[in-house]
DNA sequence: TCATACATATCGAAC
DNA sequence: GTTCGATGTGTATGA
């Protein structure tokens, strides 16, 4: 990994065209090629980049049409497109090379796959005589997170999201339409299930007849003993 | 701006939980408190980061509840709610600050507004005799990309993405219902216009009448002289 | 390789 | 402030 800062103009060259005006900047040049382009704010997304795999090639100024004051210019094209960015740079303040290494990636708890397997193991939160059928129920669209069966043994499916709004609702509706033309499983209710339920989801939901759960994360996991926090 | 390349492991708290292993890695703190931790290959994105704004609190690893090996241990908190990241830094190989200043920001050119300005201008890639009724038409749940009529005099709604996928039909769908409510208009037909329209996005569309209607930006721009490649 | 679904998304504009 | 829509979305997973 290369680090840089350097006073530096900017262009990227391909899906779109975006332009930075000369202004001092970070600049990370990775193992596979790809660049990033950071400024002192803003968040994670860099101002600009290139994404791997790709090629850095060092230009004289003259080769790459550049203007007054630039030292070098890079060209970090990708490898697979067209898509190219080009760095003129003015003047270099540091730059260091380090090397990293592999590293070995996250791990994470609490995204959706492991809200489903709790809900899947603890379904009366659904209701009193609930049962499983399964999750990831297979249909020709896609498959539902969640089949169950209510105490009446009346069929339920379950669209789970960690935040729910207006589009898992549709997802919901598109599952229920196809479910309730399967004379074995009609009629079938629906039930939105997410962490947090945006109040317009909910409209949507209880205007089609879909029932809304909210999910307390902290409060499933503090059931299933396998999790401890961390900090 | 800060960098440091250390030996570290980290640990994300907050709307999930996250843990790195220990690792050789980029830290970078940004001016606004907000941390990215990245290694050596991906793109763009970090490995584990806090967004701004945020404060970083240095504790000793007793104090931090750290296990062996640990120098130091960071504390960054988000100003706004829980998240919080925490870095135990084993081994430091490299520390440095740099003053950045503000950035004078991203010039961009070639999104979606483009693709609008131009299929608008364009309108007959939509069919024969059609004509422009307007952009961004209003309705109450948001303004329709285009408003066109066909040859016959037809209304024609028209929703327009770079890339097409099912939550654009759904979209679509949304304000011709809407739209085929007011007399003066109905009846409206839908098409859906991309750069690239996914299989899925397709049945769907095609399962409600919907047109589909796939855009060559190239193609639309070298009819445009208004627009030359920088490079 | 391609298609699909999820994400600590981020970012900007409209309301 | 919040919500909605776009993003050069990126990333993992499964067919």
């Amino acid at each position: 990994m290369r680090l840089l800062i350097a006073d530096c103009s900017v262009d990227y060259i391909g899906r779109l065209n975006a332009h930075l005006p000369l202004a001092r900047r970070l600049i990370v040049v990775k193992a596979d090629g790809s660049v990033l382009v950071h400024s002192d704010g803003g968040s994670y997304k860099p101002l600009n980049w290139m994404s791997p795999p790709a090629r850095l090639r060092i230009a004289t100024p003259e080769e790459s049409g550049a203007g007054e004051g630039v030292a070098e210019s890079w060209i970090v094209q990708h490898a697979k497109s067209d898509d190219k960015l080009v760095i003129h740079i003015h003047e270099v303040h540091s730059d260091s090379e380090h090397e990293l290494g592999v590293d070995p990636g996250l791990v994470k708890d609490g995204v959706e796959a492991d809200l489903q397997r709790l809900l899947a193991e603890q379904i009366h939160r659904l209701g009193e005589g609930f049962t499983l059928v399964r999750r990831e129920y297979p249909t020709a669209i896609g498959p539902v997170d969640i089949l169950a069966r209510d105490a009446t043994g009346g069929c339920v499916a379950v669209e789970l999201k960690r935040r729910g709004d207006i589009d898992g609702v549709e997802q919901l509706s598109r599952y229920l339409t196809l479910l309730n033309r399967d004379p074995r499983l009609a009629p079938v209710r629906g039930v939105f299930a997410a962490q947090q339920i945006k109040p317009q989801a909910r409209v949507l939901a209880e205007d089609r007849g879909i029932t809304c759960l909210t999910l307390d994360y902290d409060e499933m996991r503090g059931v299933d003993d396998s999790h401890t926090r961390l900090f």
